[in-house]
DNA sequence: ACAACATTTGGACGGCGTACAGCAAGAGTT
DNA sequence: AACTCTTGCTGTACGCCGTCCAAATGTTGT
């Protein structure tokens, strides 16, 4: 009498969960950078031989690619979900979480951009996305462009500032990262690079949540700009003492693609 | 008596440079991806034993670091150094340069985006761009970010693009790569998501030079919409002979990130 | 009971980065 | 020229890595 569904596999019960698997990957890898992440580290975390791990995934690029998975699918999708609140915050509040979420886990961020992000999560994130700046009115060509555009520029700001710290563990805090970056910079010569203790205060702000909202408002300008030239302006808008409201850009702006 | 600067060691002539070995590094990585990039591997092909690269680096990271140097030193600085053409046109010249030339090489972008960018060719990347901005008629502060943004922009673009082809060696064309998209989305059921066909195609579409100008040109646009609305006819603008201190703001920004 | 199968394990193979000791080769000194 | 000192390269070895293979163990179906 074997239901076919329920057909219990013929061997002995497993010893563990993929899911268990993949959080040892993921202490390991929050522990000791992205070097630990190794079969044998997750197999003696978890109390197995080595290679009892080969059970549940076929390889390592299974495992990495299942904490990619498990990663993306712990973004909190409720925080940008509400459709009451205007798009850009909505916007504003993902990248927000996105690169929370991600920055916890520093050392499975250069896994992450170093394969194709093809899983269902990541679809379903490119889903959500696109279906939040639909509803800001964009046409769907440019909502799967500016889509894109985001999803390179929160990654991109991400990877850029985990790798810019050199040891493993967890990312020290902001304030932290920035002085060392300030002082990494300011012992650099700058061989004869014009004002170099203000550009080195400049690029040690970087890595800052300062300047990733700054540069995610400027996308988030320039991809209403050309679709809503004065829908927008229901988020919050331009945040210092620039006195004129930029209804287009100049004359440069009207260039345009190379359209094929 | 010997010359300071002339004083030739003592042991005996070095089999090799440098550059060899940064060369035989680059060509492995090439053929063979990024795992290719052995010592072994190097030395190998350089016909020397495995640990005399050592005597020209101290370990394997210093390899990488300098192997994104020279990649980085090899793109061309004159595409975008003519200051009388607009500004925007130099820019763009200057990112489909980047793009081109990493690209050449896709093995040796995950390795770039691994590590702090923090080389003499990196900063000297950053601060041609941030001259390049003030140019625009940027004030310091917004070069800064700007030149910043355009810089996670690029390098996220380029990462984004090469992870996505999973095999090793160099990048097929883009019209190959766009069509293998196009089918492992369509293959994807897309579980009840809107619009898998198009969706497909759009998404498709992300790895294309279009999209890459269509993000960049968002980004300038966003840029050049609140800073200088009327004021960049050309990019023969003042000098900057005395360029305020561009005063980045410090850990102003709370939200967001911390460790745990 | 028996057979079929999944699961896990011990062991091994090749490859990796790299440390250590020794040997060859050139420069400086006598 | 002989000696020494410094440097470059090699042989060897250690520990770690991912992964395969054969055997042992446990579980289900007949």
């Amino acid at each position: 009498m074997s239901v076919p569904g329920m057909r219990r596999r013929r061997g002995p019960c497993r010893a563990l969960t993929e899911d268990e698997i993949l959080e040892a990957a993921l202490d390991l890898l929050d522990e000791g950078g992205p070097h630990a992440a190794s079969v044998r580290g997750i197999a003696a975390r978890v109390g197995v031989a080595p290679n009892a791990v080969y059970t549940y995934f076929p390889d390592k690029a299974a495992v990495i690619k299942g904490l990619v998975e498990r990663l993306l699918g712990g973004v909190d999708h409720d925080v940008f979900a509400d459709r009451e609140q205007p798009w850009r915050q909505r916007v504003e509040a993902l990248a927000l979480e996105l690169r929370a979420h991600l920055s916890a886990h520093p050392g499975a961020v250069p896994l992450m951009i170093g394969g194709p992000m093809n899983g269902p999560q990541a679809l379903a994130l490119n889903e959500r996305l696109l279906q939040l700046l639909a509803d800001a009115g964009l046409n769907p060509t440019d909502a799967a462009r500016a889509s894109y555009l985001l999803i390179v520029y929160v990654f991109g700001s991400i990877a850029l500032e985990v790798a810019d710290v050199h040891q493993a563990g967890p990312l020290p805090p902001e304030s932290e990262r920035i002085t060392t970056r300030e002082a990494a910079f300011s012992a650099t010569p700058t061989e004869g690079f014009p004002g170099s203790a203000e550009a080195a205060a400049a690029m040690a702000g970087y890595v800052s949540t300062e300047q990733y909202l700054w540069g995610l408002g400027r996308i988030l300008d320039g991809v209403t700009a050309r679709v809503a030239p004065l829908a927008n302006l229901t988020a919050r808008g331009a945040t210092t003492d620039d006195p004129e409201p930029a209804e287009m850009p100049g004359p440069a702006g009207r260039r345009g693609i190379h359209s094929a």
